[in-house]
DNA sequence: TAGATTGTTAATCGATTAACAATC
DNA sequence: TAGATTGTTAATCGATTAACAATC
């Protein structure tokens, strides 16, 4: 049990680096340098082999990665072997849209490890519904009972901008630990819980400065 | 004609910063110390400084900055005064939720400096369509010349991951300078054309990394 | 003036790149 | 073996933090 967390650019690119190699055919060859990979990457072969390094040695000098190996390998190390339960909190338009997304990725790919277990919304109306006949949206009153008794580890939090602080409290009171924020507004979150953004509007004014 | 570019981080942050500042109120008090910024971003005060030293003297020392004033010289900074043109490409259930609530925004907020111009899919029976009474479907046909016409210079992309490529070049091609990527696939643009990245399912990774 | 806070410089920290010996 | 490619070390690059003189 050590503590050692690697930075995020890295597992970013390990991510990376197993989405493309899931799309590769192991039949047609078993090897891959860290050259192919790179390139598919968009990265230097440096980087490709420092980043892998971080966490071993997975590769034969003179050969490159076994394909399948390094696959199970990455998936190790991002827990993408195993399931991870998730929360969606606020469904509204966007929040619909994402956890459909989800719901359908979950069927259609084998091995798909995000499990969204739960929705949550203030409006009465959508209480006790089900998201494509599969997902149960619960008032915002029963989220701590029903996240600590799913083991709810995930939250994406689609709710308006003035809600979301409230609603993070809660989720990391309960015990979630990572949180997918969609919500235009910085956050806190206490020691140990990590929170990501996916903030359209901060995305786009960053493109438009550089225009 | 400026050849200087900010690096992202700092550019993000002052996007950051603009928003927390545009919340608070300045008749309250018409001037914020990077301390007092520095907390609601959440980062240091000495980051705060240098960001925005990065682009000029702002503020006034023993006293700190007016935020009138920073407002505006950040506004000015990141193009987020002036109109910026905007395409969907692909209106699934994502595209439609992210165009939709692209259009409210626009249409609630004052100075919301993204404009929503054009969408494109490929299916016929969306073609010709409006969404929420405002924004017309083209066919894929029609994206290079109606880019060009209108003055398109960021794309949101919310096609499948195996168009995604294609739909990029051609956009580029049209004009198209900066990329807001949603789809789960690594990309290559042009040179002095920006891409960002909001993939969901990268980012969750990245949190289930951390359990 | 005295207290506060900036802008900036220097020190630290961390990540990327380049190079190459090890070795398949 | 000869050629290829890894894992790793050292060099480079860039970003963050700390400290403080300038000055409102």
């Amino acid at each position: 049990m050590r503590p050692f967390r690697a930075p995020e650019e890295v597992i970013r690119r390990l991510a990376v680096y197993l989405r493309i190699i899931s799309r590769l055919d192991e039949l047609d060859n078993p090897y891959v340098s860290s050259k192919e990979l790179a390139e598919m990457a968009g990265v230097s072969p440096a980087q490709v082999r420092k980043d892998l390094a971080t966490f071993g040695e997975f590769g034969k000098q003179g050969v490159g990665y076994d394909i399948r190996f390094l696959k199970d390998e990455l998936k190790s190390i991002l827990n993408a072997n195993c399931c991870v339960n998730m929360a969606l909190i606020g469904v509204g338009e966007l929040g619909m849209a994402l956890g459909r997304y989800n719901l359908r990725r979950r069927e259609q790919e084998k091995n798909y490890p995000f499990n969204l277990l739960a929705a949550f919304d203030v409006d009465p109306s959508k209480v006790g519904k089900l998201i494509d006949q599969k997902l149960r949206i619960f008032s915002m009153e029963e989220l701590d009972e029903i996240i600590s008794r799913l083991g709810i580890v995930l939250a994406m939090i689609t709710v308006p901008a003035g809600a979301a602080q409230e609603v993070v409290d809660r989720c990391t009171a309960a015990g979630v630990k990572g949180i997918l924020n969609f919500a235009p507004v910085t956050l806190k979150v206490p020691p140990g819980v990590r929170l990501h953004h996916a903030d359209m509007t901060l995305e786009l004014q960053q493109l438009a400065y550089y225009l």
